[in-house]
DNA sequence: ACCTGAACACCGTTCAAGT
DNA sequence: ACCTGAACACCGTTCAAGT
């Protein structure tokens, strides 16, 4: 209707794509999230895309970037007190970890492509203006932010790559289970895996967390490279 | 000579292959290591490799295996003093940095192919022991040894992304600099990498480490998961 | 036991040509 | 401006067949 003005409607939208992909992705994993795979889904033809996009690590880019969007890093609210910094970076962690956690390898997109894409930027910058404001030097508060970003990543990385509960699954299968039953190294795994089990992955992924933020606040008042002696 | 024992000795010895796969990471980068390229630096053809291999994810987690080698990361030595544990995991945790940074995309190859290779495993887990024996519980053990690796890990992917020094030229490029000059959020971020280019590596390396190992040094003594209030 | 040859089912990307 | 068709130069993997 109102795209009457031009003379022929593209037939396929950038939006559309990276929504496009963003459904392989859910549905069928990051491996199949193949430039062919998105252009059939779409009605189109594979060289298609090469209008819309650079290349294919161009639409990954902006998968990356709507997924970061869907989460609400779009706009970040930065904290009003300064003194909230903590609470801001554990709020700003749990929720890009539940960013990541929204789609299928999620982690892998945000940071697999260009680990500098502007949305990551943007959030790394946001979240450095406020740990600098809150006492940190420029310097301490952009590598503060990078250690939690990258253990938020790492984190749902790994969270991510369990493949769903088949390992517990493989761990009680016969074979091995007898062989290794008596090894004690393998009696500390289990006994880990299983008092993991109990906590929900959000508990797990609290615990790191502020740990690395006691480590920030003791390191506030003292500040200093630790110097090459 | 002594191999005359055996009618036909093989063309290729699994670690020989290995040995190729590494020699082509470091001369043209990961994407090039392929099952062809190997095949034919040992002048055999792909398919050959699917005797000695299950596939090609095999042979890159040996080539983990091999880099965590060569970094002495066979037999680990774990601390003769108890009280130890931070100074362990210091000089653990930068000479995983140094194994992973010795070969082109190490961290990628550490981590990238199975994230549990073997390697990793008894890293983690020696790890959790002594962390166990300095007063953390088993669970909490496991999760600081892995709150450390991932912090390795994830710095050192990114330190190895970055292009040589292309992009502090990229960003002293005409076009750009004067159209985002004035931007105070690009000022900061100037500023912010002009700092960083006056530390090395280490010792930004180590200022996050230490940030998470003071972390862990104020909760080993009140432990305690954050409760779900 | 160990390797080759040939094929299968894919990739990302380029580019002339269509509309 | 926007898309197709056909091709290029690759992948990992399988498998009958060779030696």
């Amino acid at each position: 209707m109102r795209e009457r003005l031009r003379p022929k409607s593209p037939r396929i939208e950038p939006e559309a794509v990276v929504r496009a992909g963003l459904k392989i992705l859910d549905e069928e994993g990051l491996e199949r999230v193949t430039l062919r795979q998105i252009a059939s889904r779409l009605g189109v033809q594979a060289p298609a895309l090469y209008w819309h996009f650079k290349d294919k690590s161009d639409i990954i880019d902006d998968m990356a970037q709507a997924i970061l969007k869907e989460g609400g890093f779009e706009d970040l609210i930065v904290p009003s007190d300064k003194n909230e910094w903590a609470n801001w970076l554990t709020l700003t962690a749990h929720s890009l970890r539940k960013a990541m956690l929204s789609h299928r390898e999620g982690a892998r997109i945000v940071a697999g492509a260009s680990f500098q894409s502007k949305a990551m930027m943007r959030l790394k910058t946001r979240s450095t203006q406020v740990l600098n404001e809150a006492g940190f030097d420029l310097l301490h508060a952009s590598l503060a932010s990078e250690t939690i970003i990258n253990y938020v990543w790492g984190f749902v990385i790994e969270e991510q790559a369990q493949p769903s509960e088949s390992e517990a699954d493989r761990m009680n299968a016969e074979p091995i289970k007898s062989s290794l039953e008596s090894d004690p190294e393998w009696k500390m795994i289990i006994d880990v895996m299983n008092q993991r089990s109990k906590l929900t992955g959000e508990q797990l992924f609290d615990w790191g967390l502020q740990v690395i933020i006691d480590g920030l606040r003791s390191s506030i008042n003292c500040p200093g490279l630790s110097e090459k002696k």
